[in-house]
Parts: C-alpha cells; structure tokens; sequence
DNA sequence: AATCTTCATGTAGGCAGTCTACATGTGCGG
DNA sequence: CCGCACATGTAGACTGCCTACATGAAGATT
C-alpha cells in the first residue's frame, strides 16, 4: 500500500512513533515501516516537511547529533505535541468509526 | 468532523451508499450523514463531481427522472463498481489495521 | 582504486482531489 | 410572496502528498 489515502493522518503517524523516544527522520520512516508490519512505506520527500511543519507548529523540536561521522536531525515531542497526539488519536476513532459504520456490507434488503 | 481526513476513502463511501439501492445526489449525502450517525457532511461540491468521475471510470451509470416536478439524476452501481467496491472495502481494512498498530498506545518502555 | 549500497537530509515542482463560494431553478408552507 | 427544503452543478483556491532530483559520508564489494 503506497496510496496518499494517510493524507491528513500522516501528522497522527509521526506523533505517535515518536512518543516514547526520540528519533530521527530516517529512523522515524524505518520505524514507520515496521510497526506496520511493511505496509506504509513514507517516502521522504513526504516525511521530512512535514517533520519540518510539526516542529514550526511547536509540536516538535529538533536537534542535531553526529553519529559514525553521520548528521542526524533528531526529533523529540514537545508538551504541545503529546496533546496533539491525543486528539489525534481520538480523531482517528472517530474517523474509523464513521467510515465504518457506512462501509460495513449490509444484508440485501 | 468536516475534515478532509476521508480524501481517498469518498469514492468507498459513494459506492457502498449505492450497493443496494440507487440513489440521486441529494439523496446520498443524506444517507451518508444518517448512516455515520451525522459525522460524516459531505459538501455538494465534493459528491457531484466525483460522482461523475465515477460515472467516468466505468463505475457508475445514471439516469434524469422527474419526480415531484423536481430533476433528478439517478445514479447505480454497474458491475465494474460492485467490484470496485469489493476493492475499496479490502483496501479500508488494511489501511485502518496499519494506521492502527502504529497508533495504538504502547506501554512506556 | 573504484564502485555500489546504505545511511541521511533536503528542495522543487507537479498533481489530485477536496473545499468554499457561487449560480440556478422548483415546490411548498407560512 | 417570501423563505426554506429540494436538487444540480461549476470555478477557483488550497492543501499537502508524491516524484524526482541533489548532496554527501561510511562501509562493503569488486
């Protein structure tokens, strides 16, 4: 599954991997990619704006590492972000939800 | 929720309200609302043209009727719809499982 | 030594599809 | 006769994800 149909989810997403630790962006669309068990694969030309959008939000802040010679930019949720990481889990039930309730197939009347 | 969080998922949402019955324009936003418990508003400026996208692709084929001095424009599912919905519903489920087990709390480390 | 793959970040431009706002017209109730 | 529900549709803006490209270092392969 490589569809644009995580558009407005995406910020959900990110939040939420980075909850318990803090990551960088490369680290972030591995992560992405497993805990979905290989199927969202994030390209980065879309992960990494909208890493740059979260942190003008407040959502995020950002700071740079040297590792094995390698910059990283990493990534850590800020107080703002943890809540906006709670609406947008709520969000995303009551999305599901309401999607769901017309999708489900009903018996042929 | 008036979001554009369901871009991508309209055209399920449009096919699944017209499984069983054919229906207008009005007549689907209406159903839409009712059957997501009045989550779901969808504007007329997004429905009617992509109804007719879908009539584009095969989808969908309609049909004016006059009904109370009122026109109407009739749309049903065609065979290549019924199928396209089989795929928008199997699609929804893998989309919904992947966003899920990202999204879903994990116990502080 | 040269080349390839992985790691790592980022930008420019395109594009699809949804939204807002508007335009048009009928029937019905007050 | 005025306003509201019914009914369809278009134009243009906007959002934001995607493709494709550019850059560069470390380590493995040839």
């Amino acid at each position: 599954m490589n569809n644009d149909a995580l558009r407005g989810h995406l910020d959900a997403l990110l939040l939420s991997v980075l909850e318990h630790q803090p990551l960088h962006g490369y680290a972030i669309i591995e992560s992405l990619q497993e805990r979905s068990g290989g199927a969202l694969s994030v390209p980065t030309g879309t992960v990494y704006p909208a890493l740059r959008r979260l942190e003008r939000l407040g959502h995020l802040t950002s700071e740079w590492a040297t590792v094995g010679g390698r910059r990283r930019r990493t990534y850590r949720l800020t107080t703002s972000g943890h809540a906006a990481l709670a609406g947008e889990r709520s969000a995303w039930q009551e999305f599901t939800v309401a999607v769901g309730s017309v999708l489900t197939p009903r018996p042929t009347p």
